[in-house]
DNA sequence: TAGTTTTCTTGATTTGGATCAGTTAGATTT
DNA sequence: AAATCTAACTGATCCAAATCAAGAAAACTA
């Protein structure tokens, strides 16, 4: 009998079918003798530790990998040597989707926390799509959703101020733990200053100093990775649009 | 008979298999029997006129489009009632991926010349993708490499200076051109400063200032819209890329 | 072809955010 | 628990690019 405090990775372990982010992820809109044959394919391989790699820029593209518990940022490494980061995921979102046409990362992976992933081989994926057609559509959806949400990101940073981008970010954060099930307005942030300047394109100082003035304005609460929500509608004013739709629900169509 | 000076409205109706561009657009890497197949779908409308819409902000998605003479810009309206350019697209490139998973297009596409657009319906271009596995496959590969070019913009967004941005989509630009048999370093920008400016996230004062400078610099000649490079490499050193990958040739996998 | 509009260029000034520098407070190690 | 290390905060200064402001040159238009 083992000992009930201790988690068991085989209870990490569990099928697509079981698993609370199949409304989220891949499975959605499948049947479920599909889900069944899709979570044949699916390797569960142990969580990785803060600072591993998922994948690193220039390996062969093999397979999509998808955040099962967790959270991983991507990013390339610049000729100086420094990074920028293109990305933070959380449960339930996919990496390595620009690898597809490149047969090579084009940029790296790499956990932000201790982290469960789920990998999924391509050319075993791509198979099932074509003999199932509602998983080819789920495949189309989600590479779209991840254009149109770059492309949200894109307008972002091509035009708004510090001040924009910070609400923006963490609006986009709060839904998204939001749809999973966790608080909106309560969270821990997994990444850096430094990361969250790199993402947005500011200095880390400016993120810094930004935090500060939020708290200052009562919109939010923050000791250190500690974010608290105050005033989500003043939040929401500073960002200017219209809502912070990227990753919204997916209705089955 | 007709009067050769006039391109009749049907030449311009190109079957897929005698494309110039089939090397570039969906139709690669398919046998020629499900060109033909693809080709029966394909909608070909009259050219439109600089300014018109290709497709509007929330409308209903039933098509993908692709660019076959010509050029487009897409973009989002700001609630303030600007616009921010989030791409430009040239011949052989396709506008509305990021509307599979909305239903809805995220942007607008408009034409910055007269141009000719092929039409894509959707729902059978799925339908194809179902039984033609080359054509899934393709289909993954172009909704991959949109994602790989948006990641590239967002680095260099997220970190460069004007310099590096204005060199970067220079480089990018002659890059496109070339691979569609026009001149690398002789062509005409067919977008304003004002619209290069918005996708860059710089003013158009700045955009106009970089152009002289660059050409003080002997890096190129400029002339209004018309841009001849006269310093490949002086132009490229700028971009502290190791090389503009976008849009890169794509070999069959 | 003159008049109007739009686009582009150039100069002067301002400013948001970067950079530099130093401090503070957790976290980790010993 | 002291010592070390790292991430976060804050202040001072600087600078790249925005903004403001004309003027010039195309591109329409009537």
């Amino acid at each position: 009998m083992s000992d009930p405090n201790v988690i068991s990775f085989d209870k990490i372990k569990v099928a697509c079918k079981n698993c609370s982010l199949s409304t989220l992820c891949l499975p959605m809109g499948l049947a479920p003798e599909d889900v069944d044959r899709l979570d044949a394919i699916v390797k569960r391989n142990r969580p990785l530790q803060r600072g591993d790699h998922v994948f690193r820029t220039d390996e062969n593209f093999r397979s999509l990998y998808v955040v099962k518990t967790g959270s991983v940022k991507t990013y390339s490494q610049c000729p100086d040597g420094s990074e920028q980061v293109v990305g933070f995921h959380l449960p339930g979102e996919i990496l390595g989707l620009d690898a597809i046409q490149t047969n090579r990362h084009g940029c790296s992976a790499r956990v932000l926390e201790t982290s469960a992933i789920c990998e999924l081989p391509f050319d075993r994926l791509e198979d099932l799509a074509g003999s199932i057609p509602s998983l080819q559509h789920q495949m189309f959806r989600l590479l779209s959703k991840e254009i149109g949400q770059d492309t949200e990101m894109l307008a972002l940073l091509g035009k708004s101020t510090a001040e924009e981008r910070l609400a923006s970010f963490l609006m986009s954060l709060s839904g998204r733990f939001k749809r999973r099930g966790f608080s909106a307005t309560d969270f821990f942030l997994s990444m850096s200053r430094q990361e969250i300047g790199s993402y947005l394109g500011l200095a880390l100082e400016t993120v810094s100093r930004l935090f500060t003035r939020f708290q200052d304005e009562g919109l939010l609460k923050v000791e250190r990775k500690h974010v608290q929500i105050l005033d989500m509608d003043g939040l929401q004013a500073l960002t200017n649009h219209q809502a912070t739709c990227s990753d919204q629900a997916q209705a089955p169509s």
